[in-house]
DNA sequence: AGCACGCCGACT
DNA sequence: GTCGGCGTGCTC
């Protein structure tokens, strides 16, 4: 077994035995895997480090990575196998996304496969199908009678195992196929054509007789001097396929006369390849800075000047002009000669940046974003990974982009918590984006209105410099915000209303000024549960802990989690009382979309919420609709609070603003301040004044409070008490160890085992061990989940710690079934 | 994580 | 007699 040692250094420096490789595979396993080069093939002198090869794994076929450079040993691990192909023409993974992969696979106690699969488009390391196929030797073993009848299947041609045991009638094992393998008998290939892992265009190419030959010896074949001439005139001397038919009509026939006499031929090249170079930068609207801005854009190119790591926290209100200040800062880094990347969070790609970016840095720039379709997505990979490109824009994920000379690293909205990955390996690319940026001697500069507490520590303990904007850079004043006492309206209405009375005027009021609204809800669906009231049963999905929310768009009930879909029922199913008992009880985005077209049927109403499909049109339609002011009313969940700029919003109404207050983590308040300041930062963003209405039934909390003063100083210096009373971060550091089990039973055990484990072995007084206890959702998908919460304030020692424990599970066998994850630095407790 | 292999019970 | 349930263990 070799455990994942990505420096070549540490190999055995042997000069004979066969020529070997390490592999990474996308599968969750802590190493790599040693293959054996086809010297005969494949020359080892060009087996590098971050090539993409296809190997066989078990009965299948896999694309991996590389992760050292060939090398010669006699000692192997004794059931090596040899790799089906390299792809040596391109490297995938770069040199410095190889040692930010290093940093994260050891920080997050990660699996080396499933890291490196983060750092690729997706879909470059599917697995194909596999066939089976005899060699020279084996064709004479299978035909001799010492072969036997299944091998002899094969001299028909290759075959895959099912069509192989098809044929022969019987089954064949592993095993066999493995000795055969081993006798040198068989090969394995793949079925289909490989792939190219970056887009590849098939063109028309002037060979070098093409180029030599005078056309006038091709005599009377006009059409084809034609062409030729067409082809030799171009400076690349190709052309794809279908410009040619454009001029010359159906041309195949020319095409393959051309080729017969060897003038020209068809050929494969990178789709970046035929971009122009010519960068074209469109000026933008040229923006002064305030002095704020100014200030702030100075110390950051003081920083870029000097080409050393350093790390900025911008904080600025909503509206203070953040994007210009990185636009101007990229804008220095390229003329420094280095490149710059620029990360938003995964729904905020919002049509105006897309517009002032692409203006800004034309052809220099890249999108990897699931705002872009994926074909898209690949290409402007592959154009960054062939130094086409010198901005990335991205979301959690273009943290991992191989630019070699970065110098800039941009967080827009650090704050924001889709930058945690919660599944696969949990990582944190704000906090990625700091090592790489220390790793590129860059400048990092982390953006937001309200900083994240653990930036802020980082800040007070001298790591980030910190830069302020207190104005909005269009003088338009912060909205004026009016805090709503919902107690007093459930008294005045008699029922739990939906609406105030107090925003539906408001609701009126701007409509009838010709202005648009934005209404924030933060909860899916149209009806939150379905209850018995015989009974009190609660209609839950038979996967996970958690009740079914009613949709109206189906009728139907919808779980969130695992997405099952079942009609509504006609009884009870715990006492079967009749339909006439049941009622829906909560409300979601639906309901408050259908409610405000029932008020203000005149005015359109749309909506905008993980439930519409296909998010990427139907986002961008809906918010094109809106911008266009062909909707009057947006109704939605946290997505529309993000980084919007819609001009003519002055009223913002937030519906249920404490809704987020009562889920049990230390974060919620935060949570809700953020997405409080964010959603009311939408109103008064132009001319008119804004205005916003947060409905509230503790309108005495204080992040309620503090987010209608706009102050986020003030809060910030409540929270941070709060957070080191109670030992939470940024005071403590967190460890989430959660398992998984879909027996109930096997789970509890487990949890319990690892909890002696780690009271047995800490020593350390400010170690804390929180549990073991149920997972505020304690099935998801038929899995049982259990969780032990570590804390402590030395990061290194409970590091350290969180290694012991994985040992133990190692070596008892535990780290699978039942499957047990950790959590670093976790954000979510769900 | 998959997935092959294997060892158990319910059927033709 | 076989089909198929899930429980282990391995993957270069």
């Amino acid at each position: 077994m070799a455990a994942h040692d990505p420096s070549p250094a540490s190999l055995p420096l042997d000069d004979t035995g066969p020529w070997l490789v390490e592999v990474a595979l996308p599968v969750p396993l802590r190493q790599t895997f040693t293959y054996k080069i086809p010297a005969g093939d494949i020359n080892p002198a060009v087996v590098k480090r971050g090539l993409r090869v296809l190997v066989p794994f078990r009965s299948k076929l896999l694309y991996g990575i590389t992760m050292s450079d060939a090398y010669q040993s006699a000692d192997a691990y004794p059931r090596t196998r040899y790799l089906v192909s390299c792809d040596t023409r391109q490297i995938v993974i770069a040199e410095e996304v190889h040692h930010l992969l290093d940093w994260m696979v050891r920080y997050y106690r990660a699996p080396i496969g499933e890291a490196v699969k983060l750092a690729l488009p997706p879909g470059v390391l599917n697995e194909k199908e596999i066939q089976f196929a005899l060699s020279p030797n084996g064709k004479t073993f299978a035909e001799s009678e010492a072969g036997g009848i299944v091998l002899a299947q094969l001299l028909g041609g290759p075959l895959t195992r099912k069509e192989w045991q098809l044929k022969a009638k019987t089954e064949i094992k592993l095993e066999d196929i493995r000795f055969w393998e081993d006798q040198g008998y068989l090969f394995i290939q793949s079925r289909d054509r490989e792939k190219e892992s970056i887009p590849h265009v098939t063109v028309v190419v002037v060979t070098e007789a093409g180029r030599a030959v005078d056309p006038t010896e091709l005599g009377r074949a006009y059409k084809q001097i034609e062409l030729l001439r067409w082809l030799r005139v171009r400076e690349t001397h190709f052309a794809r396929i279908p410009e040619i038919y454009a001029v010359f009509g159906s041309a195949s026939p020319l095409l393959n006369q051309l080729e017969k006499k060897g003038f020209i031929e068809r050929k494969r090249i990178p789709k970046y390849e035929l971009l122009g170079d010519d960068a074209e930068t469109t000026a933008d609207a040229v923006h002064t800075l305030t002095e704020e801005q100014g200030a702030a854009f100075e110390e950051i190119t003081a920083g870029l000047d000097l080409a050393r790591f350093c790390s900025f926290l911008l904080f600025g209100v909503t509206g203070a002009g953040k994007t210009e200040i990185y636009l101007r800062a990229i804008q220095h880094c390229l003329e420094n000669g280095r490149q710059a990347l620029f990360l938003v969070p995964e729904i905020a790609l919002t049509p105006l940046m897309h517009r002032r970016i692409r203006d800004r840095f034309g052809e220099r720039l890249a999108i990897l974003h699931s705002a872009v379709g994926m074909s898209q997505r690949s290409e402007a990979w592959a154009n960054v990974l062939a130094g086409k490109v010198d901005v990335v824009l991205g979301a959690r994920s273009g943290v991992f982009a191989p630019l070699p000379r970065l110098g800039l690293v941009i967080v827009d909205e650090e704050h924001d918590q889709s930058y945690k990955q919660n599944d696969g390996i949990r990582y944190h690319a704000r906090d990625l984006a700091l090592v790489r940026g220390k790793m590129a001697e860059a400048v990092v500069v982390l953006g937001s209105a309200t900083p994240s507490l653990e930036s802020w520590q980082n800040h007070r303990r001298g790591r980030h410099h910190l830069l302020t904007l207190t104005k909005r850079a269009t003088k338009a004043k912060l909205p004026e915000v009016e805090i709503l006492d919902m107690r007093g309206e459930f008294k005045a209405q008699r029922k739990r209303p939906l609406l105030s009375r107090r925003l539906q005027a408001a609701i009126g009021e701007t409509l009838k000024s010709g202005n648009q609204v934005m209404i924030l809800l933060n909860r899916r669906g149209y009806h939150n549960f379905l209850l018995c009231r015989k009974c009190g049963h609660v209609e839950m999905c038979s996967q996970c802990e958690v009740c079914l929310t009613f949709h109206r768009t189906d009728e139907r009930l919808h779980c969130h989690y695992c997405n099952e879909i079942r009609p509504v029922p006609a009884a009870c199913s715990s006492c079967a009382a009749d339909g006439v008992a049941l009622q829906f009880f909560g409300e979601g985005t639906q309901q408050i979309e259908a409610h405000i077209q029932e008020l203000f049927p005149d005015y359109v109403v749309d909506r905008m919420d993980r439930d519409r499909l296909s998010a990427r049109e139907a986002h961008q339609k809906i918010l094109d609709k809106f911008e266009s002011r062909q909707t009057d009313i947006l109704v939605g969940t946290q997505m529309i609070a993000k980084g919007h700029d819609f001009p003519n919003v002055t009223l913002v109404g937030i519906v249920n603003a404490d809704q987020g207050l009562r889920i049990p983590d230390f974060r919620s308040a935060e949570t809700v301040f953020q997405l409080l300041t964010q959603v009311a930062g939408r109103s008064g963003r132009g001319k008119n004044p804004g205005r916003v209405v947060i409905q509230t039934y503790m309108p005495e909390h204080y992040c309620i409070r503090f987010a209608a003063d706009h102050d986020f100083l003030a809060f910030l210096k409540k929270e941070l008490t709060y957070r080191e009373h109670l030992f939470y971060p940024p005071f403590a550091h967190m460890i989430n160890i959660m398992v998984t089990h879909k027996d109930d039973q096997k789970a509890a055990q487990a949890i319990q085992w690892m909890a002696a484990q780690l009271n047995s072995v800490k020593q350390r007084a400010d170690l804390v061990v929180l549990g073991p206890t149920k997972a505020a959702i304690g099935r998801i998908k038929g899995a049982w989940r259990y969780q032990i919460v570590l804390k402590s304030g030395d990061r290194a020692s409970l590091h350290g710690f969180a290694d012991q424990v994985v040992e133990t599970c190692v070596a008892r066998g535990l780290i699978e079934r039942p499957a047990v994850t950790f959590d670093i630095d976790p954000y979510q407790f769900l």
